[in-house]
DNA sequence: AAAGAAAATGCAATCGTTTGCAGTTAAACA
DNA sequence: TGTTTAACTGCAAACGATTGCATTTTCTTT
């Protein structure tokens, strides 16, 4: 900010009007005659006049602003994510302030405050790991900042929110091992301590049970990311011989599993496919190109934006609402390592 | 925001005091009494005091929010240089307000429009490919924000500047390549518009001509993304047989030229060895890992905040400043891929 | 031309906080 | 006890814009 900026009352004075008659005439305001209207605005164009939002929401109270807190954002799910965001808030007149957890509760403690103090109009989460309790949020909702988790939600706190169908997403997948004639498949889990995780495990095991193979406990194995993947995936393959195909959380697991698959000698998808979980931008770009599925981080972004800025426009008659939870449906997205004999 | 926030008059009627003793009294004011201090301090904590930085702004005319305008958020090189950005800018007291061009020159002068209507106290942008123009810039400055390109700059306008060494970079990944006997190189290059197109072009020429080796401009071919590397790779190969290396101008050119390479069934790196730009996580998956150069977009973001909020704390002084630019070390980050015969 | 109605404009308060200056209390001194 | 000084506290304006209400100006109408 600075002390160049043309105010209302810097056009009034030149024009020896009042600020208010420069108000009602740049709102085109009924009651203003119409040569005042066309001296003011084309002074006001003239001298490049832009209303101060900042004294605007003052007294509007609102401050066409909606806060963002996720994790990190170079996963490019989260990234997408935030691109959806901003497309429907800049349709709406929003901008939006983003802040980074890190993963850390302090961290996350820290940006609700910045965000109230910035009195933000609503906000968008994706919870840290670390978080487990939820005074901070609930001290924004007795402010009526309302409030849209999404992707990772946190239950006991009356909020809407927005969640990929992580189960409906693992069954397919599996089920498309299966079909394809897999038969002894691994999964590679996210922890049992986030939704998400659990989510994928069950799809996991339902779609092994509907299709009447047996479920062992020990392919369950909980490994999320690329080096542990690496590493321990040929002595799972090792201790478990007949693996024919590995279904894992994400996919930077699923490529380092593919490594260790391949260093092991076995091809990739004729002996054992893989599949993975997310369908990054990396999948395409591996030897063999990676199955996944898509989780629509961009549709997350803006279905969760819209749930918000519909709350903001509902206004007081909050009070009964009951929160919504919306699904975003997963997409298969099948690549080379699932395509056996191809 | 809402009704429910607590304000400094509501602590002074309470109290049955006024609103400009407990401003002081929260400032620790030498002029107000500890008795009153700690009743006022205590009340505020009590009732969940927070100063709303909206009036804090309106009043002091500076909003402690810098801007940010990018391409998309969704490139890696882009998303850490946000996480750069953040990080100092959050040590200092700043939040960030991000805006995406979407490589738009339209959306670009959008964006400018918002920020300064939310009076931001700085800027930083990279440019969008499309601009060309820069009078939404200038007139920013006009207004005395200071503004800090990084990465894709504009010449000819005034501002601080944040770039990455990509001469350098170039030069010495290429070296690198010649150093381990690779004679024949073929540059999928970046855009001759794009400073840093030229630049990676001039650093591949002058490590050839500094080692001895002609340049074939026959060997610099406009390409730079996956797709395209994918379809001319193969055909480039042939029209030119003997090349033994490619140095892409970013990443994803690399992996889709190393898929060609694979697909005319030559071996990487033995036949023909590749070398990418940007250090994405990407080159860590492919089979195998691509060498590249690092451009520390985490480094660029710090820098060009550092930059931003010195121009902010100079202040008034700034009249006669030069334009400063900084250059950012790049690293060479060997891997499979240029490592022949191992 | 005077009165009444209609149209156009201005006043002043408001949003939440800060701050120069004036005003009030309390303490210290004679 | 009266007076000076020091220690506190309050008033009011300011930041930029909006808006209910009052006021002024202009236009009708008789």
């Amino acid at each position: 900010m600075s002390g160049t900026n043309v105010t209302i009352k810097d056009i009034a004075r030149k024009l020896g009007v009042s600020p208010s008659t420069v108000s009602r005439a740049l709102k085109d305001h009924p009651e203003i005659s119409p040569k005042t209207k066309k001296v003011v605005t084309e002074l006001a164009n003239l001298l490049g006049y832009k209303p101060n939002e900042i004294a605007l929401s003052l007294r509007s109270k609102r401050t066409k602003v909606i806060g963002l807190i996720i994790p990190e954002i170079v996963h490019h799910f989260f990234s997408s994510v935030i691109s959806g965001i901003e497309e429907i808030a800049i349709e709406e007149g929003y901008n939006v302030m983003i802040f980074q957890s890190n993963e850390s509760y302090t961290r996350e403690v820290l940006n609700t405050q910045s965000l109230y103090a910035n009195r933000v109009d609503g906000l968008l989460v994706s919870l840290a790991k670390e978080t487990k309790n939820y005074e901070h949020f609930r001290n924004l909702q007795k402010h009526e900042v309302p409030i849209v988790f999404f992707d990772r939600i946190l239950e006991g706190l009356k909020t809407d929110r927005v969640i990929v169908d992580d189960y409906g997403g693992a069954f397919e997948a599996v089920e498309h091992l299966i079909l394809s004639g897999y038969k002894k498949i691994l999964h590679l889990s996210g922890s049992r301590d986030l939704l998400i995780g659990r989510n994928r495990i069950n799809g996991y095991k339902d779609a092994l049970e509907d299709n009447g193979l047996e479920v062992d406990e020990n392919l369950v194995v909980p490994c999320d990311n690329y080096e542990s993947a690496m590493q321990i995936t040929g002595d799972i393959i090792d201790r478990h011989p007949g693996i024919d195909a590995i279904f894992a959380v994400n996919d930077f697991t699923a490529i380092g599993a593919m490594k260790a698959v391949k260093q092991k000698g076995k091809k990739v998808p004729d002996d054992i496919a893989i599949m993975g979980f997310t369908n990054n931008i990396s999948s395409t770009l591996t030897d063999p190109t990676l199955s996944s599925v898509d989780q629509h981080g961009t549709e997350v972004g803006k279905e969760a934006t819209r749930l918000l800025l519909k709350r903001l426009k509902e206004g007081d008659l909050t009070e009964d609402h009951t929160p919504q939870t919306r699904v975003v449906r997963t997409d298969l997205v099948v690549r080379e390592s699932t395509a056996r004999g191809q």
